[in-house]
DNA sequence: CTCTTGATCGAAAGCGCTTTCGTTGATGTT
DNA sequence: AACATCAACGAAAGCGCTTTCGATCAAGAG
């Protein structure tokens, strides 16, 4: 490993004036700078990022954690589009993104503790579950945070409108002529999924449509199997909905497919509405109509939040809300008058 | 910050001593050692990764690159499957991984670069184009590494049994009564792309079928699009196939689009198969039979071999090919006798 | 010709940790 | 009593870089 004394002995200057030239301090000359990189560039000098870090307390890396409850880490699609969309806007800004784990070597350790002892610039957390004790214990720490996908009062957060994203679902259902509109959930402790329910209700109230009883069902934290479960649950009430409302799509293709499997026809007999718009919606069969989450936006307003605090060197605490769309498609259809 | 000399002043021992206590070595006493490792605690002490790096060269990180051609990086469910199975067992070793860009502050810069700069213990690539000069340039270099999903004299790589992954599929198609089977390929110049071929191949020769002019059709660069411009040309031959071997999932869903688009019914009138089975291979319809890729034994086998040449010191070139498996659904037909 | 100014450069300390090597004192040996 | 042995500890150098604070010298001011 070449370093700057190699520099400083080559070109005949100190390394004191190595590492000004490297870092464009104003008193040094022109010449003296031009020479320096020059050799620089001739010895394949490459500074040692240890070493700045040690020096300067700043490492241009960025911690990501996402709570894994669901032990599926980075193949959600919703996070991964969502870190990709980080990671590259990080990128432009400088910074290396580093997966950290618990495991601080042998000592189990919290993230905190990991995340302070590889001297990040920032956290940023992928986390549904507003009472995870990890993601509390970051965001009172002193280190700039932004966390993504749920709501806090003490750091800043982005995280999608899915307040307005259960109103949009439920006037278009309505728009179609259904009045008998149930919503699988997801799990209330979920930051996400609790907000889609009061998405749900306001909209239903606004409307002024009954939420029968047995229409709200919670379909757990939103995998394929757990929407297949909750849709069973409708379809046994004596009177099941015609439209529903599904708080995620993995949960709405899991739903389709029991609906399917007891001989509806969707969206004839029953239209069905999801949320995120993965990547598969658009494949499924019929084609999910969905509420698309801007991925690449919550990723781009998450890295901005980050960076004005790193920069600001204060925490500043926000909400950032992202708008969904209505992703309309042949999952639902406009209710046949009887 | 709280630092060993804190904990030397405060015990009364070096800073010598409360290195030593923490990193067990042998010549301090046990009651020293509890002392100090008490005091460490109760002042919450945490080491500092780059004062520690620094001065041992080790730095306990992996760094991870992707070969974006696609531009779609970590969204793949095929990478970001991968990923999540090596940063799992990465984990359990005391590895994080650092995902690093190509842009060293302002300067760009390549990956091997970017990478000795942060001082990785290691890398990962994921890449399928064994042309990029950024992955032959780490390769070359003297730092541990594992390729995934491309082959290489030169290094450790490990990549699924494309080989047996075509036979599978041909012979498949063939004992359901195929004979006039096409391949829908990867782009040639993808290793992946171009072994598919050759087991498509190979394995039409060895049940002595013919490949009509026309059945060979280079789907590009795995997407959907091109999977069902793939297929327009299949339709459009004065004699179509009857059974389609496809190299990638996508394609594959694709291909089945465009097919159901011109009034095919899959499978009865067309048998495809895809290659991955990513996610979303189970839920469109019809389900679609495939060559599952084994993304957790890649990913572990990729941090074991990773591993070996950190502790050894010294790269090993070797070939780990993880078998794959024929994952019957329903997108193939035993062919109707005319 | 002396003094100030400003442009360039360097010595040295410090960032937090590891590791070599030496010192000290206690213990056991003969 | 003199010696070797061993366990426990510490001084100090080094990892590669940044940054403060002077030092130096030439040019311009008076």
């Amino acid at each position: 490993m070449i370093t700057i004394y190699d520099l400083a002995k080559k070109t005949g200057f100190s390394s004191t004036t190595v590492s000004k030239a490297l870092n464009n301090y104003p008193d040094v000359s022109k010449k003296t700078r031009q020479a320096i990189l020059d050799t620089a560039a001739e010895m394949g000098y490459l500074p040692n990022a240890h070493a700045q870090s040690l020096s300067t307390k700043k490492s241009w890396t960025i911690g990501v954690m996402f709570s894994e409850d669901n032990e599926i880490g980075m193949k959600h699609p919703f996070f991964s589009a969502v870190i990709e969309s980080f990671r590259k806007q990080a990128e432009k800004e400088g910074y290396d993104l580093i997966l950290a784990s618990r495991n601080l070597r042998n000592r189990g350790s919290s993230y905190l503790e990991h995340f302070k002892y590889r001297g990040v610039d920032g956290i940023v957390v992928i986390c549904s579950d507003p009472n995870d004790p990890q993601v509390q214990e970051m965001i009172d720490a002193s280190i700039p945070i932004v966390v993504i996908d749920m709501s806090n009062q003490n750091c800043s957060v982005v995280f999608s409108d899915n307040l307005s994203g259960g109103a949009l679902a439920i006037n278009y259902l309505y728009s179609l002529g259904h009045t008998k509109i149930a919503h699988i959930s997801g799990e209330p402790s979920i930051y996400a999924g609790q907000v889609r329910i009061q998405g749900y209700k306001d909209a239903m109230k606004k409307l002024k449509l009954p939420i029968i009883e047995g229409y709200l069902v919670n379909g757990g934290m939103f995998s394929i199997e757990e929407g297949a479960k909750a849709m069973d649950k409708l379809l046994d009430l004596k009177e099941p909905p015609t439209a529903i409302f599904v708080a995620g799509d993995h949960m709405a293709i899991g739903a389709m497919e029991a609906a399917k499997k007891r001989g509806y026809n969707i969206p004839d007999d029953l239209s069905i509405i999801g949320y995120d718009d993965i990547e598969m919606a658009s494949y499924v069969t019929p084609k999910l109509t969905t509420i698309k989450q801007d991925t690449d936006a919550i990723g781009i307003r998450a890295t901005q939040l980050l960076m004005k605090q790193i920069i600001q060197k204060k925490k500043i605490i926000t909400e950032e809300i992202i708008p969904v769309e209505l992703m309309e498609r042949e999952s639902c259809k406009r209710l046949k008058k009887k």
